[in-house]
DNA sequence: TAGATTGTTAATCGATTAACAATC
DNA sequence: TAGATTGTTAATCGATTAACAATC
């Protein structure tokens, strides 16, 4: 199947989609027409056709899409079974919240590492996740390889680190902070997390017309 | 100023224009054109002309924007000077690390309060921040003014809350969940904040053609 | 089979970009 | 003043919605 050149919306969708169908296959559901599922989640009939059509054809006229079957062939877009590893960057509180409440296999992700600076970190497991230096960081690009990582140090040492991971090979970089990363090279991704935009963004829309 | 229907993508880009402002202001440029702007967020000049005519006009023919005061007018929009508060629901990793770690008041927000069931918190102050417990959440929300309420309980528990947070004339969820919260009256917004759907879109993108 | 629903093409809608008169 | 840059109107582009023949 090759790949046209998918817009940024229907990516954004995907993962709701996927998200979607693992909860009715969660509660048994089989069979759904792309008008229930739209339905359940706000979007028309169209956009769900239009969005699937541009990896393929997973329904069957008169009967819809087989729930399991259309959940596994988003996983597959998605590249949830790309065996993708990721290692977190930083064993504060936010990059600790992550190792203990966030599964990072359900998105098809082994964690297999932290980097720490502070001596008190270093040479523990947290979540059964061993937390390194982070002056080994370069060893262990080299000997294991890590698709994304996961910045949550502290702003200014964001951009060091970025840099130190994509010479290192990451493919993505997840970030946490709130600097802008200039990554420079076109195969390497950053998907940015700024809460503050969130929240800015939710301000805006509970603000009333003056 | 009446506002017209702003679209979506419009507010998405506010909280970048009030960042890149601000980081701007604190390295001491005074005016910026629209041009300039644009060149270092990736955007095109006209996009942010257009944009900000939304709220109004706010630069000068010839001259730009000064940085200042354009920062000053986003803030405005954004409603950073409305005195909004929140409280955070779940004391857990996750809404720890947001106590330490996430400055709601450079959002314009005050964090007032968190709430807990596990007695071993309740009652303690974390990060400056008093931990109640759960069952005196209506009573707090009688007395207290609460803009927005901050979800990092399991997902177990968010509708739940989130109902009673709604009862109690919330006006917004910040929801860290990943329940999609099905919240009726058109006077709540939600605004989530869905790790998995980031990961997974990343997934996407690092994930080379077959 | 008949009814239902897909995948896809065409129509519409909205957002981004370009152009330019106004003017600091 | 002359040059620069805005705010806004028009043109373009892309995404969403509608329609429908194909077909399970």
């Amino acid at each position: 199947m090759k790949k046209q050149r998918v817009s940024s919306a229907v990516i954004r969708r995907l993962p709701r989609y996927y998200r979607h169908l693992s909860d009715l296959h969660d509660v048994g559901v089989v069979r759904i027409s792309s008008s229930a599922l739209a339905g359940s989640m706000g979007l028309t009939a169209s956009q769900i056709r239009q969005d699937l059509s541009c990896f393929g054809g997973f329904g069957q006229q008169g009967y819809g899409y087989n729930v399991e079957n259309l959940r596994g062939e988003i996983a597959d877009i998605l590249g949830m079974e790309r065996g993708h590893s990721a290692i977190i960057l930083g064993a504060g509180n936010l990059g600790r919240a992550l190792m203990e409440n966030f599964h990072f296999d359900r998105s098809g992700f082994a964690l297999t590492a932290a980097f720490d600076i502070r001596p008190e970190l270093v040479g523990r497991t947290l979540s059964g996740v061993p937390v390194h230096h982070i002056d080994t960081l370069e060893g262990y690009l080299q000997s294991n390889r890590v698709s994304v990582g996961v910045l949550t140090v502290p702003s200014s040492a964001a951009a060091a680190i970025a840099e130190r991971l994509v010479k290192g090979g990451v493919r993505g970089l997840w970030n946490f902070t709130n600097t802008e990363l200039a990554v420079h090279g076109p195969e390497v991704v950053v998907e940015d997390v700024h809460f503050a935009d969130s929240l800015l963004a939710l301000s805006y829309m509970i603000t009333e017309e003056t």
